[in-house]
DNA sequence: GCCATATTCAACCGGATGGTTGACGATCTG
DNA sequence: CAGATCGTCAACCATCCGGTTGAATATGGC
């Protein structure tokens, strides 16, 4: 597993983790707050933000004692890119996200309270 | 694992899968031609495909008694949509796709010969 | 100095994953 | 019919994954 998409690809193929991303699109998070939506222990939540740093898809400062989270979207890109090669889908399509949010607030199935985001 | 996203990345988080699907792009093609050029066993390789297929990334249709293997670019759709929400980055990019492809060229990775592609 | 807070570490567990091999059911061909 | 080809199934194995708990390691506040 030592190809980037693998990492990026399998960080992506949990649900914890994209409702994680998901919340760090809207604001850098400590890591308690990053956990305090979620029914797991805060070690497994770190282990989750560990999954996502080495995939490149956050980066994590440590400030005094608390640790921030912020999204690096960035590593994205080389997946999408690699997507787009099967893509006679057309590209940004902000209708079909908004279109796909709708359906996923619609779509009751996970137990946690991220769910109103879109995992 | 019950969400449609988690089973298109984690499909896609594994490189002989995604060089299926590379190869795919190109044509149709029966089980036993797509395991071919990979160093491993037929039953590895039609377990991988049961997982393309499941993922909806790929349909298969038995004629006779060969099943022959297609490309189903839509199943990407929903997962490109929701990393463009992620997405500063700009949409199609096609330039960025022959960047991208060039360098994994180069990039001496695999040991299989499907390396050619963009795994 | 002491206690609370923030985060990770280590060991453990059950279940999924990626691979193997060998036998099997279908289907084509001579 | 006999034999070869196509593909899956079943059992097995080692490893990885997502979670737990409890102890350990900072750091901050009084």
């Amino acid at each position: 597993m030592t190809h980037p998409l693998d990492q990026v690809f399998s960080a992506l193929a949990d649900p914890t983790r994209r409702a994680i991303l998901a919340m760090l699109l809207e604001d850098d998070m400590a890591v308690t707050d990053v956990a305090e939506p979620f029914a797991m222990s805060l070690a497994a939540i770190s282990k989750h933000l560990s999954v996502l740093a080495e995939a490149g898809l956050i980066a994590q400062e440590k400030r005094g004692r608390v640790k921030w989270c912020k999204l690096e979207p960035d590593a994205l890109r080389a997946a999408s890119v690699w997507m787009q090669g099967f893509g006679q889908f057309e590209a940004v399509d902000l209708d079909g996200l908004e279109r796909f949010l709708a359906a996923e607030l619609d779509d009751p199935d996970l137990s946690d309270p991220a769910t109103s985001l879109s995992v």
